[in-house]
DNA sequence: GCCTGACCGTGACAACCGTCATGGGTCAGA
DNA sequence: TCTGACCCATGACGGTTGTCACGGTCAGGC
């Protein structure tokens, strides 16, 4: 019997694929949770033998969720789920010890067998996806760049993150500008979008 | 017995979705299509009594979908699922012809019930997001206006959207500003996002 | 020590963007 | 018929953005 800890924000989700694997013999959710937060209290409480963690949750997001499980419970093993099938998750999953990764496209049968095959002690990864982030590479943002981006994306005008990060103007537009080289985009805005759909962000 | 179409283009809620549903004993997923143009065979073919649209779906989007099915089979009652409450989607929804409006948020039993209220001719819809929905009001944009406003999203230039749509760039600037006027934004890229987030887009 | 490379900061300039005033065209409704 | 709403265009303006050249700091390698 494999036991289950589900995290994953979104109720209804969370219910229906408690149902899908309860549906399997071999496999039992013990618990099931809707924040990052809550993953490891669970999971010391509950002692799963897997976590399905999604990436996209509120407080503590999925990957640091995973990356703190790993450090209090290495014994569990942990698949990371997800929509978005972006390049930089799957290298910061792998970073933070998780051995699974399904994007939310798979079959059914796709995860049931991941969850399997991750419990004897496989690594389950999405080949296309693994080329993809191969090809993608690592992000070559530095820390400051990745600041003035994730501000641009939210609509912030040069000012604005100027007065958020404490920095002067002409900075800022240096930090925007190298980023725009680095993505190859033309336009800090098109830049922001390219480094989230590279899971850069 | 309820007989249920499930339409999400995610292939494993889909099936999560189809394992929670078929749990109830009232209720039967009889087909599930992974796009919005697959709908309306699939309904023709196999007659349900609910259909359960997903919003985002390549092809045909949900709404359209929906709008669709209501024309082509009217018995079917069509309940939107979203993962996105944005006040716009509602308004659609309705205009569309469903009469239930479920986001992921939701619990699954808040589903079932919605189902099943559906299916016994009452309409189901969040009242909070009802609410939110009036507030936002319906979408000030001329169609023009959104035409600019979604290759903005995508970070294109003013130039590019001039060249895209075959107009002069003043009157791109044209539009964005009464864009960026009716949304309260103070840039094409904020405006752009702000219309997203409420589903004018 | 010295050099190198990566990062942060400044100032100046050209290009672009947002606003406004103005004009012309179409089309639906009073 | 006139009015109002929408579309397209032009031209000009001030402010913002993107780029560049230039210094300064600091860690690591020779």
């Amino acid at each position: 019997m494999i036991r289950i800890l589900l995290a994953d924000d979104q109720a209804l989700v969370r219910g229906a694929l408690a149902a899908l694997l309860d549906l399997e013999p071999d496999l039992e959710v013990v618990a099931s949770v809707a924040t990052g937060d809550a993953v490891v209290p669970a999971a010391l409480s509950v002692r799963p033998d897997v976590a399905l963690i999604d990436v996209q949750m509120p407080g503590l997001d999925g990957l640091a969720a995973a990356a703190a499980l790993h450090r209090a419970r290495p014994e569990t093993r942990i698949v990371i789920l997800t929509t978005f099938g972006r390049p930089g998750y799957l290298a910061r999953a792998m970073a933070a010890g998780a051995v699974g990764f399904v994007v939310k496209d798979a079959t059914p049968e796709y995860l049931i067998d991941a969850i399997q095959r991750v419990h004897s002690g496989l690594r389950v990864v999405d080949p296309g996806l693994a080329a993809e982030s191969l090809a993608a590479g690592a992000s070559p943002l530095t820390a400051r760049e990745r600041d003035v981006l994730v501000a641009a994306a939210q609509g912030a005008t040069v000012r604005d993150i100027a007065r958020g990060l404490h920095l002067s103007e002409g900075t800022v537009r240096n930090h925007l500008s190298a980023a725009i080289g680095k993505t190859g985009a033309r336009t800090s805005a098109e830049a922001a979008r390219l480094a989230e759909t590279n899971g850069w962000l």
